[in-house]
DNA sequence: GTCTATAAGCGGATAGAC
DNA sequence: GTCTATCCGCTTATAGAC
């Protein structure tokens, strides 16, 4: 009908999905909002996708990808060391701007915490942030602290989830500008050593 | 019938709600397990709270009375500004290494973010938990930072929420240490200002 | 008056029939 | 793509026990 009708459904599930679920609420958003905005019918969905689970899970997926691209770029753009580690806070920044992808404060962990017993594929997308963060952090630490890469990654691993929970508690008012404070003096404390 | 029954029906049903709501996630916990396990009636629940989230709500604010209590003992117990301030760490390590009060990560922060269109009732819990932490760290970081005090706690309570957010995460392994070591560079840094 | 037991209404997730 | 059926979770109503 409509020319959004041209776009297949499934591409128009993972767009509603996406726009909705992380804003929402996973567990808030009903399914049939979702076949509303998407404009299809509730088989389509079970066709393509099989459950509501599975196609959380696959828009976990997308997002994950995304951030991981946005990331890159930043450390790309960057010119230092110490950029280059808090780079992670400029592209999380840049990434919770861009209003294609709303979420109240960070749809991975969200996942973890509104499905506890979810299917294991939605349990995998938050172990794949959680290691692509540890992974790159680990290696973006090495130059600055060396033998204490491990201790300064951890620390900014914490520092990025904390800004993140920032978001859901209101507090502080500005949370990645404080998680990007915070990992500076982390960082600066293990040159020292 | 048995000896337990001589206890309320409502301190069974709280001490339930606290035991099972947010080790299992709340909405994963069906209201008729909450019953089975305070052995009551739904009529029960009902006429003493009115709804689930009611009772959610009073477990979380025993929660937060509790936590507030434990917090105290290791604000007293501490001889130095520095230790004053880093007790936050340590009351929340003995607050989770308590069985009576199992918890994934937070139970308020799991509230917020399973529960997004809940009662003003859940979220007044949060934000009284914030307030809690905001307003007493701000005072604690007063004879470190000085001038800076508030910025020190803000990044306090984000390394304090980072640590809690570790636990949803798997990552880092020792989340209090970590987000005690973060929120010690943090203090050492404003320190030297 | 407090509690139990049972049933039933309602809405969302899912699946299958057409 | 629509419609219908099923299952499950929250809630309320009813009737009765201590």
């Amino acid at each position: 009908m409509t020319t959004a009708q041209r776009i297949p459904a499934r591409t128009r599930l993972l767009e509603a999905a996406d726009r909705v679920l992380f804003e929402r609420g996973i567990r808030d958003t009903p399914v049939d909002e979702l076949l509303r905005q998407a404009e299809v019918s509730a088989a389509t969905l079970y066709t393509h996708f099989g459950s509501k689970d599975a196609l959380v899970a696959e828009a976990l997926r997308v997002r994950l990808a995304d951030w991981r691209a946005v990331w890159d770029q930043y450390i790309v753009a960057a010119d230092n060391d110490l950029d280059r580690l808090l780079a992670v806070f400029d592209a999380l920044a840049s990434y919770r701007g861009d209003r294609r992808h709303p979420s109240r404060w960070c749809a991975f962990l969200a996942a973890a915490s509104e499905l506890p017993e979810a299917a294991e594929e939605i349990s995998d997308v938050l172990a794949g942030d959680t290691a692509l963060l540890a992974d790159r952090l680990s290696h973006l630490s090495r130059p600055l602290a060396g033998g204490h890469a491990q201790d300064l990654a951890d620390e900014v691993l914490l520092a990025y989830s904390g800004a993140l929970a920032g978001f859901l508690r209101g507090s502080p008012r500005s949370p990645i500008d404080v998680g990007r404070r915070l990992a500076h003096a982390a960082a600066r404390a293990h040159s020292r050593d």
